[in-house]
DNA sequence: GTCTATATCCAGATAGAC
DNA sequence: GTCTATCTGGATATAGAC
């Protein structure tokens, strides 16, 4: 692992700070001296505090993208091997979003990103669908298309897959939204989370079709 | 009706504008301009620009009790009156989610503060306890009490009522905070939301128990 | 690329006349 | 209760030496 950069911390830093209270709330001489700088050194790294702000969404646009790639990947490898479908049980579903929610609840700057995009939604039309993209309808659509193929795949029993994901993904975005507010509730809520994996997963697997 | 007085229109103001971008965001001069008067009035309706905010949380609180006292009110009348549990039937579900919806989202002042608690919530823990228990815990826990009276009446089959609960209440708190961010959603949403509904009362209803 | 010194601006808040 | 004039502090950002 080499040392970041001047210009990588700065960007580090900033979004730690931007991530508590928001952007206006923050001086450019706080993240300064966060870095180890002085506030005007700062300058030579970028033009304006808005350019570090603009800089941090470059960096998440980047990771972003290439979650996105694999999770397509995943999903279409899934679609010709009906088998990783069939197989798909409930103790794996509480597998995998164990593994969801502790990356996103403890990665650090998955964490504070979303915190940021929390907190600084309403500033245009262009962040307001950003944050509806990547928080929201991107789960959303995983699971449907994950749904879909298992229906198929006869695991689940027949249905709208939309309105099940719907009823699958929500509860999980209210539990990281409430985690991301009070970390302390954690343990707690993860326990009614793998309650509500284990319930969705009664009400719908196919046996108890009617 | 009678018109505001001079300090109830800075408060009103104050939401409106704190509620699109935050409070770091807004200068006093914005809110006296909004009110109609200079700056340095302004302070002698309030002592700072803090007091602004807290008169703010102050007057909402006080309608959130008015209201939490109904809920109760509802709720306990409903225990000792299970004809009201038997009668719960799905159009009645769309209809009592469709007025909530169209009440939180419309509602000026509600769905102003809504906003403004969004962007807020992370400056202290207060704050962050205040949102969980006014924008999750109030709805899951009512959900959870009405579902545990329509399975004791008959309507609904077994099931742990707080996880039908999260299922229920999840989606819909997802969709009013889609709104609040995308309001040209709503039509779309909205439309999910019954089918949502639907899916879950189908799901859940006495005639499919396996 | 870092620093000190400084320019410039604007915010929150006060003083005191009317 | 409203105004104008003003204080004071802190913010973003620049200039220029090292």
């Amino acid at each position: 692992m080499e040392s970041q950069t001047t210009k990588e911390k700065i960007v580090r830093e900033a979004l730690r700070l931007f991530s508590q209270n928001g952007f206006d709330a923050v001086s450019v001489e706080q993240i300064a001296a966060a870095v180890g700088i002085k506030a005007p050194s700062l300058y030579k790294h970028y033009k304006s505090k808005w350019a570090i702000f603009d800089a941090i969404f470059d960096e998440m646009q980047r990771r972003y993208d290439e979650e996105t790639k694999s999770m397509n990947l995943h999903l279409s490898n899934a679609a010709t091997d009906r088998q990783m479908f069939a197989e798909m049980t409930v103790d794996k579903l509480v597998e995998q979003v164990k593994a969801l929610v502790s990356y996103s609840l403890h990665d650090e700057l998955v964490s504070r990103f979303r915190r940021l995009m929390t907190i600084e939604q309403f500033r245009s039309e262009g962040l307001a669908a950003l944050y509806t993209e990547r928080y929201v309808m991107r789960m959303l659509e995983y699971h449907e298309a994950l749904f879909r193929g298992m229906i198929q795949a006869g695991v689940l029993r027949g249905g709208d897959p939309r309105s099940m994901a719907w009823q699958y993904v929500s509860p999980i975005l209210i539990f990281l939204s409430l985690c991301d507010r009070q970390p302390e509730k954690e343990a707690e809520v993860l326990d009614e989370i793998e309650k509500h994996i284990r319930q969705f997963h009664k009400i719908y697997k196919e046996e108890n079709k009617k």
